[in-house]
DNA sequence: ACAAAAGTGTTGCTGGTACACCCATGA
DNA sequence: TCATGGGTGTACCAGCAACACTTTTGT
């Protein structure tokens, strides 16, 4: 066969960008790195895409073979060439963002890969460009998270209200009052309310609800402007907080 | 020094999706393919990345080339890598969103390239995979541009509101209220009113507008919400069209 | 005069925000 | 019975959609 001659050829690496949610507090999964250069430093997953397959392919062998999760939600974000990202050799990474329910994942994983979840403000310093990765993948779940409901990707089968207050005030580090929150909630028709309670946070007990998943899929697109303006960040008595 | 070995290495190509506004339509600028595989079939204008440089600087090359332009609004759009998707060889595609005043434009380039300008709904059949490229920016912008005053790197220096309106219903497959949407347009702050008059369209005469930069770039994240659901695709007069 | 496009005025309504209030229950 | 978090009711108001109306001017 015929080739493009004269052209360099280079590694494709795939990065996973994976956050979680435990029904407190979101999350993001990071690992040791096994091998040179930086070894044993903190970094995202990742690996070489591989002859046979696609970016996506990579992506999810990569995030399946960390988790032990299978259909997980996952995302193209960006793609990050800079000639010297990586010093060993140039490698351009694609990177994914996925979203998983931390009780789904449990498992031996911390022990194999090193593995471990840290809450957003507390992560480590990382590897090559995997702090700006990551910070693109905040902003861009946010922008996303206000048009379609992708946050639900992240809850286990039940939760309650301020569960799922709880994730998006982590999500766009901000409060919302309550009573608003649940109506517009609600009014989305992708709820169904349980009959039992979760007491662990109250006496007197939030119901459990489960997601109504032909509703979420057949509504999808229609969920928009959910979070109106997700770019600013303040509280809800209006104190405007900064980025931390 | 070391490498990472093993791992295949492969081609990385950006393509560029551009779109251009003549004050009537929005048109997309294509290219003959000038060499093997499907040579002299249409495609977007590409090139592979070189060793000293990222992507972006590659495809920032590869418009410059085509349009004698410099500083054109250039927006990383999507990585394309299924491992068949150029049946030459391996490449993955990193692909780039471009907005440009064709005005500004004109040129030689037609000979050099045989570059042409298409309507959105009267492009020809692309090769490989560029038509999902076409389709995934033009779905891209009408959401970024609903948040984000993008559109204006389309228009020329002097503009009518009847052209941005005709620019904006491009984008978005539907017509507008011209009161609703002027007092809108004007509402942002970033119009400064002309004293001369474009006569082409009206013996009336539309009032030319020059963008004030300085707001512009004051307040580029805060335009947020200027088209409330992009994804409605309507008349305004209420009947529903359906995707061209 | 009139046609045609530019531009303004007005009104009703949707739905978001703020916040007061009620509810259930364990200690 | 009181403290605490869950949940409901309601009144106000911004801003958007709809559409009638006025302006300008070439033919």
């Amino acid at each position: 066969m015929t080739k493009y001659n004269k052209q360099t050829r280079l590694l494709a690496a795939i990065d996973c960008i994976i956050f979680g949610f435990d029904g407190e507090k979101l999350k993001l999964l990071l690992i040791k790195r096994a091998f040179e250069p930086a070894k044993d430093r903190w970094s995202l997953m990742g690996g070489f895409v591989q002859p046979n397959e696609s970016a996506e392919d990579a992506a999810y062998r990569v995030l399946s073979k960390l988790t032990g999760l299978e259909g997980v939600y996952l995302e193209q974000l960006h793609t990050f060439s800079k000639p010297q990202r990586d010093p060993m050799e140039r490698t351009i990474s694609i990177t994914y963002t996925a979203l998983i329910d931390i009780l789904r994942y449990q498992k031996q994983i911390t022990e194999e890969f090193q593995a471990e979840w840290f809450l957003l403000n507390e992560s480590p310093e990382l590897i090559f460009d995997h702090q700006e990765m990551v910070d693109m993948a905040k902003e861009h779940i946010r922008h996303k998270a206000a048009m379609y409901p992708i946050l639900f990707e992240l809850l286990p089968e039940k939760f309650t209200l301020p569960h799922v207050q709880s994730l998006f005030e982590d999500v766009y580090e901000t409060t919302f009052d309550k009573g608003n929150f649940s109506r517009k909630l609600l009014s989305t028709g992708f709820l169904i309310k349980q009959k039992d309670k979760d007491k662990t946070n109250s006496k007197k007990g939030a119901f459990y609800y489960k997601l109504d998943k032909k509703k979420y899929q057949k509504n999808f697109n229609t969920f928009q402007h959910f979070i109106r303006n997700p770019k600013i960040v303040k509280k809800a008595n209006g104190e405007v907080v900064g980025e931390q």
